[in-house]
DNA sequence: TCCTATGTTGTATG
DNA sequence: ACATACAACATAGG
């Protein structure tokens, strides 16, 4: 399930285990996850390594541990994928099917699991931020994102339909399937538009709700992982004969961009 | 049995 | 080179 704030949330879930110490690491080293990663240098440098910090951009995680000798600082990144998950396990667990990854702490133990491995766990061993990590696109929320930002990538991607275009993770990190269904909904504009042809007022509305929904998932989800009041699209969008709540009107579905997509046709006209 | 799933990526085509 | 479309990946659940 993870976009922007279910990301943000599922970091925060490994909390208890930083500032403390990484006794032993557990992978399953052939799982899908671990394609292009050297799994045994990261059993290898995370082994005794202290937990130091972690991080969240769009739907990419990091940890930070210092290995204890040398410079170097071990880079742990995660990305969830459609099934994956963190969370806390008890001193002496033992891992199920999916749980790929885990890092035992002495009163803990931190597990990543992932049913369908779509999700990939990347690693470094360096003094510096891996570029991984330090080239994920802006935060939709920082001031390096702007309108014109925005409105020179749709002109880029003037055929393609604004649905898809508003998943491309090189400009809009963390939006997924609900958020860029919840975002269109809110800017009043069908999802099968093309991209190039939204005019300014479309633009800003666009903007605006990037914004907005970005800022209240992290605010509802990304802490607590609570759910999206009544009066958004999220809660109604999959319901059978789901209605509209603002207009009361029938929703839609329909694939767009490759995915299942959901939109009020009272709201949202193709223009 | 068949269909669905909050994601990316490799490949074909224009 | 760039943009677009879509199958493929692997598993579980309705």
């Amino acid at each position: 399930m993870p976009e922007l704030a279910e990301v943000e949330y599922f970091r925060t879930r490994w909390n208890p285990g930083l500032g403390r110490k990484i006794e032993a690491v557990e992978i399953h080293a052939h799982a899908r996850i671990f394609r292009g990663t050297d799994a045994k240098g990261l059993v290898r440098a995370l082994t005794g390594a202290k937990l130091e910090r972690s991080e969240a951009r769009g739907k990419q995680m990091l940890f930070v541990a210092k290995p204890a000798r040398g410079k170097a600082r071990a880079w742990l990144g995660i990305h969830l994928g459609m099934t994956g998950d963190l969370r806390i396990e008890k001193h002496g667990f033992a891992p199920g099917k999916h749980d790929h990854l885990v890092l035992r702490q002495e009163k803990e133990a931190l597990v990543f699991k992932d049913g369908r491995m779509f999700g990939r766990i990347l690693f470094a061993l360096d003094e510096e931020t891996p570029p991984w990590w330090s080239k994920i696109a802006p935060d939709l929320l920082s001031r390096e994102f702007t309108v014109a930002v925005l409105g020179d990538f749709l002109k880029r991607r003037k055929k393609a339909p604004i649905k898809a275009v508003l998943l491309m993770q090189e400009r809009f990190p963390g939006v997924g399937n609900w958020m860029a269904d919840e975002i269109l909904w809110r800017a009043a504009i069908h999802p099968r538009q093309a991209a190039g042809s939204l005019d300014a007022a479309q633009t800003k509305a666009l903007y605006r709700e990037i914004r907005w929904v970005c800022r209240e998932a992290l605010r509802i989800i990304g802490k607590t992982m609570g759910d999206p009041p009544k009066s958004w699209l999220f809660p109604h969008r999959w319901q059978k004969g789901g209605k509209c709540p603002r207009t009361g009107a029938k929703l839609m579905h329909a694939t767009i961009g490759g995915r299942t997509t959901c939109w009020s046709p009272a709201r949202q006209k193709l223009r």
